[in-house]
DNA sequence: AGTTAGCACTCTAATAGCGTGAGTGCTAAC
DNA sequence: GTTAGCACTCACGCTATTAGAGTGCTAACT
């Protein structure tokens, strides 16, 4: 006999995810009777939700206890039951004020999100920087701080800003500066970042005559310089939030190493590209979906920011499987787009 | 009867204090003639133990277990007692190594300094970027990136970097760069940090004429930069090692929190400017000895770092009382001179 | 006076036994 | 398809018991 969901299956599960959440303890079969005020007595409910186990929605700690969502429960619950929380339009402006307080760099404005974020939804936040692959360098500056040291400084039309104390081999003459910046300017500013690169160096330096012992270091600064912008920056807020969950109190140590690790989230924002059916919608993880070990008990909610219509960045929180989904997909949803605008506001106008 | 401390005392107070610091259980007077090869009973012993308990040097978690040094034991222990560990070449030659890889901003040499400490002491690390009121601005830059918004960056003496984009209510056209640089150029450059301040600009204000929309904005982010540089910034680094430590076991949270808020640490920090007899030896802060209630099961210990001969920064780490201290104790000594070193390298020359 | 052996005592941690209650699965009747 | 009834399971909390480590004290010894 093949079991198929039916509607009272979908009231059942939709309930016992949502009183889970809430409680955090097993559901019984009597509980949930008295809570949904159903017509039929507990027993039936037991038969359903066996049923229920049978297709894999829930599981049971042990014999004798309630049942829990499992990851497909939970799976099912976010695509078909689950009924979206819509924010006030009170928190609304909470959260916009608290953000437009901070300004400048991007890195202020993502941290700052990321506080929010883990605030209101008691979770760890993480981040990325913007990386903009078709980023053209809009301006390179040298700023001498000794005789054989200048600091270089690079903005990208992103609104990256990065800098870098370089040591050279011999003093850097005003002749030097000037050679840079013309250097600098026929070869990099306005292209993009990708083109400078040890390479491009390579083929400069050999027509650099007694200059060398100066720009060479100069340039592979420089070079440098332009990976830092390429590469995204992962910040994380709230991680001690973890330590609330009674889910991680064993394991606390394992996961907050994996957050620190950014290598591991920065391949799973980057391989969950394909946003799922709706583009307007975070992408969700939940428990056992999660490739790597160190999630498996956890869920991740993330979404793509854009900045000028451009995927730059992601925004996501990492919590228990056991998080109030319904509520935390709309807040992250909210906060991305903000985020987004907040930042395309800082660079085109 | 007064009780006195006699050389055996301080042997017995020393062993209890190690053997506690690498075993964590409790030490009982059998266990301690043993591992002491000493000539004498455990009665002997016995009554030598209960008399370092009325001393306070000494506490028992109850009647029938071992003792376990109090915090003025610790404190004994480090001032008279220890047998401070002497760094081998090898390890000396690693930390360097890790250190030397990273360069440029003093941020990211205090970030992997953090790192580092964080590793070798399996504690938390936490660091101050230097502060310098007798910092200088050395340079102000202006980036114009949109026709109402630049950013505005300023470098500071001792090597600081912060930049911040600005919103003007008004077209910025070449007329105003012009004069914003001719007003830096007499007001702000080569003068201290300080000087430049919401009254400061308030004075400049009245002259600017229908320059006012751009300038002032200008100016104000200008001064909020050089309340940036003022205002020094705390890193904090491995953080959930604290997690490996049973006795933080139990209020992971508090702790992480309390580091988290980073206000009560600067206090830390600048009240124990007061180096001990000896300026060249880390604070060390144990136990109860701590002001904070957060902290008063933990030590900290921490170090100023010098540049150019200028108390500048701070290096630190917090940890479970049972710490070794001898060993830590030096490493922190020795990264902070590090750190001092490499940081003064990096402004004069 | 300092040291020691001896011994009764205390307290923790580990273990086992037991009852309770929530929850289940199954069956037979509706 | 639904329900009542019932035996069964299992975690949890409580109590008792035991073993062991360690103590404090006393009386004897050097």
């Amino acid at each position: 006999m093949k079991l198929e969901m039916t509607e009272r299956k979908e009231r059942l599960l939709c309930a016992i995810v949502e009183k889970y959440i809430e409680t955090g303890e097993p559901i019984g079969s009597k509980a949930l009777v008295e809570s949904l005020g159903m017509s039929v007595s507990s027993a039936t409910v037991r038969n359903e939700m066996s049923d229920l186990v049978s297709m894999g929605y829930l599981e049971q700690p042990h014999t004798s206890a309630g049942r829990i969502p499992s990851s497909a429960g939970y799976r099912y619950y976010v695509d078909r039951l689950m009924n979206k929380y819509e924010l006030s339009q009170n928190e609304k402006r909470v959260i916009e004020t608290q953000l437009f307080k901070v300004s400048g760099e991007p890195q202020k404005i993502l941290e700052q999100a990321g506080n929010i974020l883990a605030e209101i939804t008691n979770c760890a936040a993480v981040s990325t920087t913007p990386s903009d692959e078709s980023a053209v360098i809009r301006r390179i500056e040298l700023v001498p701080i000794g005789t054989k040291t200048a600091m270089v400084v690079i903005l990208t039309s992103s609104g990256l800003l990065k800098s870098k104390v370089c040591r050279t081999e011999a003093e850097i003459t005003l002749d030097m500066v000037e050679s840079f910046y013309n250097m600098t300017m026929t070869h990099f500013i306005g292209k993009n970042v990708s083109n400078m690169n040890i390479a491009k160096i390579q083929t400069l330096a050999v027509s650099l005559g007694e200059k060398f012992f100066v720009m060479t270091p100069l340039l592979v600064t420089l070079c440098d310089l332009a990976e830092m912008t390429e590469r995204t920056e992962l910040l994380l807020e709230g991680q001690s939030n973890l330590l609330n969950h009674k889910e991680f109190e064993s394991n606390a140590y394992e996961i907050m190493e994996f957050l620190r690790r950014s290598e591991p989230l920065n391949q799973i924002f980057t391989k969950n590209v394909e946003q799922k059916s709706d583009k307007f919608s975070p992408n969700v993880l939940i428990g056992k979906e999660n490739l790597f070990r160190e999630l498996q008990n956890s869920s991740m909610i993330f979404s793509k920011y854009f900045i000028g219509g451009r995927e730059s960045g992601t925004l996501g929180i990492i919590g228990p499987t056991r998080i109030d989904y319904a509520r935390l997909i709309p807040s992250l949803k909210f906060l991305t787009d903000i985020v987004g605008t907040i930042l395309s506001d800082n660079i085109d106008e």
